[in-house]
DNA sequence: AGATATTATTTAATCGGTTAAATTATTCAC
DNA sequence: GTGAATAATTTAACCGATTAAATAATATCT
């Protein structure tokens, strides 16, 4: 079966192909009968444009790249976690409503992806999470339009959508004081300067200064954004023995593994330790206890970044924007009221 | 910054596109002088090759396409759970690896998935999950190298990478019997004709048979393959008092929601139930208590699919392969001994 | 009816590559 | 040094679309 092109149409509906191309554009009028004709051509022989065709001419693509952080090519491959499924799959569908498909890359973000983005003519590109400036550098002389998702990047020329950490980590520190904990340890990934780990360090801060409870370095624990690193960090903390009584921590995926590490020693979430997470990934309402934490709309993160991007696209004059959006404390089961 | 074209390359090096054309591909004799000139040309311009031009010429894309049910645009949007994601993660890594990238698209498997095929020019397809009948009859069509990823379709037309469900759920069964149980419900999605559900449900009552313990109709509950399906069927089961110590799901999602939907009445895993699920998603392990179940090694299924659909590509003569991935028991702390 | 304006359609170039066939340059044998 | 064989390069057509410019067909006006 071979593919069926303009020319075929044309040839059918005794027109030539440029009159199908206006046909199916409009952009130049075409009585209604060969326009009828043509639309029947089209019908009886099952014609769908070949987009790389059309990409060609039109120099774009109707393909967006999304850069994901590259995972280690280790036993379990994925992506990453559940919060970047949830932020693609969300990308994927509104990009689909408007007639644009997705090409998803994990990458180190190195030079690779720019080469991606040549390769394939990308219309634009939706990056998440946080990279080494050069890799900006890099991305800005494409001069394809792009939307950062959860990045610091103070680099005007980038749209940006994405929550107020600090604040949201300032939430779940608040709670935690409000149920009468002091004695509260912190868990985090990696602490890059400027970077989203270091402002929910803030906000933790901030709260506990609030209740004029001091900041105690050796209740900061970091690691990695990941299961096992969770088990580790609780390990730490039973290890140097330290009085905590609950955990805030940085992320849902630390917050799961940090249960797990206290399970596997005996010890109880909330009855031994209270927990709090940040994200509200999926998962976290189905644990047991349910997982007390700070919901973040994941899908409008990836909603917002395609509608953003798709206008730029639209108009490349549009103002650079960045958007925050609302958090919003969940109360479930893993903290313990230790007052009232 | 204006696209750098062959025609800039062949410009500088003072050749033709034709000769930096061949000088890439290597398919015709050039000097090794003038070859010279054109990496030298190509590397001052940094010119990466149009994949969509070459395309057309060629007659191929460099993409494969994935198929992944269609998700309710409810409130949550994502890769609809973590066994998805994780297949989908080792196809793009996989993919990648050889030149090629994926194209994902969650569709109701109608004929806008058809429509993307042609549009796209696609190489091959992978196509995860079941399928009305119709939709394989119109994909064998395209003549487009395919590849299934758990699929019962019996049309010898398809590669299909699955396991033996029935031996799953066997072997999990078996394991509940041999612990004690006897009372054992099963927790399964919807069970289409010929469906993986209804595979695992046989599993099931294979080892019900194999130990003679009788197999009993109110002992199945039939739902959705998600979390709250599973806190659902948990529900059913309770309500209808039924004196179950164990229960055999047909996922570990299921399971997972079961654990819940037994917590949130006071039950608990494995005290008062037994619990055991299948495919060994990444959070299992992390779940308190682990949960035991059916390890399928979900990331070989992703490279596995992509290895045969690319060897297809290559040789389209390559008879078509049924590969079935091992199973294997994983116990961890959800059911409890009855016995020694 | 003839000149003019308007509408519909076609011609032909183009997008960025590949490639069969033709041409030019080089090597080799005698 | 000449002719034949071989190697290197170029010419030009093509892949499947779009589109500016040219042309043909139709409508409008006096």
């Amino acid at each position: 079966m071979a593919r069926v092109t303009l020319k075929d149409v044309a040839r059918r509906a005794g027109v030539t192909t440029a009159t199908v191309s206006y046909a199916l554009s409009g952009k130049r009028p075409i009585s209604e009968a060969t326009k009828q004709r043509v639309m029947e051509a089209i019908a009886e022989l099952d014609y769908v444009p070949d987009l790389n065709a059309r990409g060609l001419s039109m120099r774009d693509s109707k393909l967006i790249g999304v850069v994901v952080p590259q995972t280690e090519p280790g036993e379990r491959l994925m992506f990453q976690n559940s919060f970047y499924s949830e932020v693609l799959g969300s990308i994927e569908y509104y990009a689909r409503q408007q007639g644009y498909h997705i090409l998803i890359s994990a990458t180190d973000a190195n030079e690779s992806y720019l080469t991606l983005a040549k390769q394939r003519n990308l219309d634009g590109i939706i990056v998440i999470g946080m990279y080494p400036d050069e890799f900006y550098q890099q991305m800005k002389k494409t001069q394809i339009p792009i939307v950062l998702i959860d990045s610091y990047c103070n680099d005007h020329y980038y749209h940006n959508i994405r929550i107020d950490d600090a604040y949201g980590s300032y939430l779940a520190t608040r709670y935690m004081l409000e149920c009468g904990h002091t004695r509260i340890a912190f868990f985090a990934g990696q602490m890059k300067e400027n970077g989203v780990m270091k402002k929910r360090l803030l906000g933790y801060q901030q709260a506990l200064e609030e209740f004029h409870v001091p900041y105690q370095r050796e209740y900061v624990f970091e690691g990695q954004i990941d299961y096992t690193s969770g088990i580790a960090l609780a390990d730490r903390l039973m290890d140097q023995g330290l009085p905590a009584t609950g955990v805030v921590a940085a992320a849902d995926i630390l917050a799961i593994g940090a249960a797990k590490g206290f399970f596997e020693r005996g010890k109880r979430v909330p009855e031994d330790y209270s927990l709090i997470g940040f994200d509200d990934v999926e998962i976290a309402q189905y644990l047991t206890p349910g997982l007390t934490t700070i919901r973040q709309q994941i899908s409008l993160k990836g909603q917002k970044a395609v509608e953003l991007l798709l206008k730029h696209i639209e108009d490349p004059s549009l103002p650079k924007q960045e958007e925050i959006l609302p958090l919003q404390l969940v109360v479930r089961g893993s903290v313990k009221k230790l007052n009232g």
